[in-house]
This record gives structure tokens, C-alpha cells and sequence, in this order.
DNA sequence: TCCTTAAGAGTCATGTTGACTATAAAGGTC
DNA sequence: GACCTTTATAGTCAACATGACTCTTAAGGA
């Protein structure tokens, strides 16, 4: 078959269409766990298990605007809110049975939110929910594989971008940064360590003007720091061990 | 709209649906320069431009065995040959105008090759030929961003991971190796420097045993090695200047 | 025989990292 | 209020990794 040139006599209509669909992997840090959006399905196939948040491509947008609107809609936050979030496409689910009624197509995001706003369903029944990552059972179709694939990429694009300020508020403490390096990577990182490479690194982060802030109780307060330029880190900042599997 | 639940009378046949593609980035290193396997169109749109080896994905297969198959293909490689081939989803384009015809979701892939074998079209008519990498005018589609995509995803796993390996034949010299670099990231490194730290990351090169091998002319004989066990580096090997673009 | 090319051994100064120590500034407890 | 705990922030020091080199060896070509 050549490129792009369906084969003599094909027509893509007389096939069973694919389905085109969008899943997001929504994380966030909170209370010092990795949590993740979760919708509980109402119907069959997998009702009452947990799956990621997603639904249809719509036939004139593309897949990153869908993912978009499907998170608007499954979190009800407002439109300016999810057009900042950090959204990444992840990669392509397409194992012909991974969808028990018909062949579904799914196009995986991963989305990064910082402070987490306790979502309500949009419009129809789903409730969306933050769940502790791992607390939740299995998920319906291929979504485990889908959740770890992504926190995977997560963890090592903490090591080479800057990628750890899109779990932070506007503004945040050194601690808060690094407790997003702890949490994603579940391991103990050295502050004072932690502190000189993310100073030492131009346009990682920004210091901020004013006074520190309580970081919330005890212990010394801490100076702020807003994201800076950079997007990637050189030399990067490798996790403790080897790279896990 | 509910995570993968269909609006109220939703039906996916009801629209115009959605054709799910593959296009291969099929990168091989050759003579020093970096070359990609590309096919020339026949017919419109596009016709007599340069595109990415690509097509359909059948009802009953995957992308990645969609993918697979359309390589042997074109390149009339056998099935044995293009299943040991590193095949890396890069990402899907889904821009909805992206092909004037219908609307076509793609899921493009990177595929390494050691010694380019000249291709022979398959069966059918499309001429799969090597071409150095930015020598052929502006090509089909969305395809100039899919290539240059798939040059900085490759650029960048060369820092972090052996993946430089699979543009080597299974006994190669550090120096054709460190050609591999050189070529992909358009820069000259330093051999004895580059050497050591090849040699000092466990796993990344395997010692042959018997002879050196001649370089193909000049200099002196080369120690052959293989590709180890390892799959990724630490501490990378991170690229002269600051991360391009 | 001499020149050129590339492999491979080794040196040295610099930069980065991991492990630690010490001090400052908050809240809590008795 | 004295004292403990907690967290931020400033340093120190040795081990390690890196970049820039030099030098020797072993091939082909003129």
C-alpha cells in the first residue's frame, strides 16, 4: 500500500469507522501524595470501576483542543484556567480490542494542575474526584497502563525540563518545589542540595519581592519564587538511584 | 460529554469518520550525513512532492503493526528485519484540516536503521529512495513538522538513552558511534573524551572478542563492540552547547 | 620513507554532586 | 519563659564527571 493512497477499491467508509478519542491523565500534588482525576463510569462495559477522564474527538477539532474542552467540562473549571494548564500529549492507544464495543482510537494527554480545585461534573452525571495515585483498583479499559505511561514521562521530564513549576501555584516556596520532586519520584531529596541546583540553574525560577511567606505552621518562613524562562535544565537534575524501570 | 460515554444519541457512524494513518520517520545515518527514507506522490494533492512513507491502519491491527507492515513495504525489507527495528511512537497528528481530503488522524512513528539497504518499492508503484536530510524541498502535508519533530525527539534520546546503538550494525567502532552523535546533533565531538565516558557507562557498548577491524581505509584499526544491556544512561551524555531550539 | 588519518592511553584543571554541619526563625509544649 | 521540633538557608569537603589537551600506535597513500 503507498503512502497515504488507499489501496484500489478502498474506501474508508465501507470499513467500521474508528472511533477517535481523547484520555487525560490529570495529576496533581496534594497533602504531600500524587493524587489523579478520576470519573467513576455509570455504564457497562467496567461500571463502577474508576477510569480516566476523556471522551470524543468532535469532527472539527483537533485532539489537543478536545482534551481541552473534555477537561473544562469534567472539572468545571473556567475556560482560561484549562487554557494555561500544562497539557502534553502522551502517546496513542490503538490495540484494536482495547475498547470491548467498537474500535476506539485514543489519543492520551497528560495534564499537570497546581493547586487542585475540588471538581464537579460538568453539565451530566459524572463526578469527577481526586484520588490518591495507586489507592484507586484497576481502571476500566487500558487506563492503568495509560496512568502509569504517564506518570513514568512525568517523572523523567522532572530530571531534564522545568516542568515541576506546573504543579506549583503562581508562587511558591522552595519546599513546595521540592515537595514535588519527592512526591512525584517518591524519594527524600537533601534541601540544601535540592536548594543550590535549582539556584544554580538560570531561569529556572525567579525570585520574588516582598517578604517570605509562613509556609503554613512551623518552621522558618520561606522566600517565594515565581517559574522563570527556562524550560529545560542543564545539566539535568537526576533522581537519586538509576532511572527506575 | 461523559468520559467515554457518547453523548444522547451519539452515534460515530452517523458523521463522516475519522481515517486513522501511520507515517514513519525512518532515520538512518549514511556517509556522515543524516538521511530520511521518503516517497515521492503521485497523485494529488501533493503530487511530485517528497512524503513520509506512511499509510492506513487496518480494522484489525494496531498503529505500531500498521506501522510494521507498511515499512516492510516499501522497503522491501523482510518481516524478520523490520521486527527487529527500534520503532518509537513519536506523537499523532490530528489537526483537522491536516489533509485536504478527509479527515485523517496520524499517528507518526521514528524507526532507526543501521546500514541503509537501498529500498525497492513493494509491490506497487511509490519508489521509496534515501535522501540526506534537508535536501528535498518542503514535503507533503504536515509532513516537514513530523520529520523535524522526529530529529529533535531522536536528538534528545541520544542524551539520555543507548538509543544511538540502533543506527549501528551489530558490531560497530566507538567511532562509527560517535559518528552517529556527531551527525544527529551537527557537532564534532571529542574522540578521546567520547570514548570514556562510552566506556564508562556500564551496559551502554560490549567488548567483541578477536581482532580489531579495519576503518575502511584509513588509520588505525578500530576494537569492535556491540550494543549492552543497558537502556538508558546515567549520567547522560548531554550535548556540547545548551539544548537547541 | 614520510605524511596523513584515526584509534586509543593518559593528564590536568574545572565544575557538579552527595553527604554533612551549622545557624536562623518560626510554632508547640510544659 | 525555657526548650523542643520543624523548616529555611548558608557553608564545607571529598568524590566524581567533564572539557581541553598531549602523546603514542598502526594503518593507507604519495
Amino acid at each position: 500500500m503507498t503512502a497515504h493512497q488507499p489501496p484500489e477499491g478502498y474506501d474508508p467508509r465501507a470499513f467500521e469507522p474508528f472511533a477517535v478519542t481523547v484520555d487525560l491523565a490529570v495529576l496533581t500534588v496534594r497533602e504531600e501524595r500524587l493524587h489523579v482525576l478520576l470519573v467513576e463510569r455509570g455504564e457497562s462495559p467496567y461500571a463502577g470501576s474508576w477510569a480516566l477522564p476523556g471522551g470524543f474527538v468532535l469532527p472539527r477539532e483537533s485532539a489537543e483542543q478536545a482534551a481541552r474542552r473534555e477537561l473544562a467540562e469534567e472539572t468545571g473549571l473556567s475556560g482560561d484556567t484549562v487554557a494555561d494548564l500544562h497539557l502534553e500529549q502522551l502517546r496513542t492507544y490503538s490495540e484494536p480490542d482495547r475498547d470491548p464495543r467498537m474500535r476506539v482510537v485514543s489519543v492520551a494527554f497528560t495534564a499537570l494542575v497546581p493547586d487542585p480545585p475540588e471538581p464537579r461534573g460538568g453539565g451530566d452525571a459524572a463526578q469527577a474526584r481526586w484520588l490518591p495515585y495507586g489507592t484507586h483498583g484497576p481502571l476500566a479499559f487500558d487506563h492503568d497502563r495509560i496512568l502509569a505511561d504517564a506518570h513514568d514521562r512525568v517523572g523523567a521530564k522532572l530530571e531534564y525540563t522545568c516542568l515541576a513549576t506546573a504543579f506549583c501555584p503562581p508562587e511558591f516556596t522552595l519546599g513546595e518545589l521540592r515537595q514535588v520532586y519527592e512526591t512525584v519520584w517518591g524519594v527524600e531529596l537533601d534541601r540544601p542540595n535540592f536548594r543550590r541546583k535549582v539556584l544554580a540553574t538560570p531561569g529556572f525560577v525567579q525570585a520574588v519581592a516582598g517578604p517570605p511567606r509562613l509556609t503554613g505552621g512551623r518552621g522558618k518562613p520561606a522566600a517565594l519564587y515565581r517559574a522563570g524562562e527556562a524550560t529545560t535544565l542543564h545539566p539535568p537534575l537526576l533522581r537519586p538511584e538509576g532511572r527506575p524501570a
